[in-house]
DNA sequence: CCGTCAGGTAATCATTCGATTACAACCAGC
DNA sequence: GCTGGTTGTAATCGAATGATTACCTGACGG
């Protein structure tokens, strides 16, 4: 394989792999298991851990921001509403969400605190400027997509028969449940 | 000092540190040397580093509860306000919000993941039958709560003159800037 | 053929970390 | 004053982990 085909499976695999453990509860050994390589190559086409952190965290955002483009383009009206859609599909990359989530907790990281710092400016600034949002829809757009990180990482939707965590997940999730629930990692996965 | 006191004294300063660090990136030394103990000390008392965070995690989630439930006493009026307010203190207490954020990431973990969607779903419980909102209201609120969360996480405050990140702060914190500035460590402690 | 270079692995190293063990200091009650 | 329980610590251990080194392999040009 080229080594940029197997950097980019080596990518998708870590985005997984950390979005299921969080960046200090991976190891480069699962992310090898995970993309079918050994850790050693990983740790050398990515120089370090923490570098490989940044790849897939950038990558994450970037595949986020394309498909926020994706949806702005075309008529105004439902706009918005293209652009929730836009932001449920993602939860269908295995983690993709969970890693920017995670990275949004690590500010107090000397060097990936200002990386997430920077890329989440760099998301408002796509939805005050781009999208056009005012101020507060913006914020209430980002504040739902929070709310559905957080649902996806607990796997809400795996517990058993908690009424009130069923009423949560269709409120806070109208008419996505089942693209969400057939995408989800269950409970045992990876751990 | 009595083992009641130490206990807590230990919880105190294990929330700041699994508040800054997550759990897999918290050591128990690091809690140790926080709360001013050995490390063996902070093992014995609680059993493990996994009991040891989840009795973090559940003494926080009983904070923002107590916190809610003082709010919802009295009238009717301005009953969300006050809530709303409720939870930007206990930004005060370090580590306190970013613990049940991080504590939000691991539901895939087969033990720390049922707690945390059971305490999810309390709070989510708390907010319709205590608080007695609507279930878009109970979701609106969540969702900002969220959105703190990740502010907060980040340290978006300490970025250097970034106006985007000035305006996503003032957008969604209005009025509480100040206390928060105040009260929330900066991007060097504890790394 | 043969050198060499890209793609990849096995073996191993130094640290770190959670946990265990053994032991020390203090204090209450008899 | 000694005995037993409570509050702690120093020393240490074994496993896990990120990283390094040395090596293998096959394709491709000359």
């Amino acid at each position: 394989m080229s080594s940029a085909d197997r950097r980019e499976s080596i990518l998708r695999a870590a985005t997984a792999v950390f979005g299921a453990k969080g960046y200090a509860g991976a190891t480069t050994d699962d992310v090898a298991k995970a993309a079918e390589v050994s850790q050693p190559y990983v740790v050398r086409l990515f120089g370090s851990k923490q570098q490989l952190f940044l790849a897939v965290l950038e990558r994450a955002v970037a595949r986020l921001s394309s498909g926020f483009r994706a949806a702005i383009a075309g008529p105004d009206e439902a706009r918005a509403d293209r652009m929730g859609r836009a932001y449920i599909e993602l939860v269908a990359e295995r983690g993709l969400l969970q890693v920017i989530s995670s990275a949004f907790l690590l500010g107090g990281d000397p060097v990936i605190g200002p990386v997430a710092r920077r890329l989440f400016s760099g998301v408002w600034q796509l939805l005050r400027e781009e999208a056009g949002f005012g101020p507060d829809e913006a914020r209430d757009f980002m504040a739902n997509g929070m709310l559905i990180n957080t649902i996806v990482g607990l796997r809400m939707m795996n517990d058993e028969g908690d009424p009130s965590a069923d009423e949560l997940f269709a409120v806070c999730l109208p008419e996505s449940a089942d693209l969400l629930i057939s995408s989800i990692p269950g409970t045992d996965d990876d751990w």
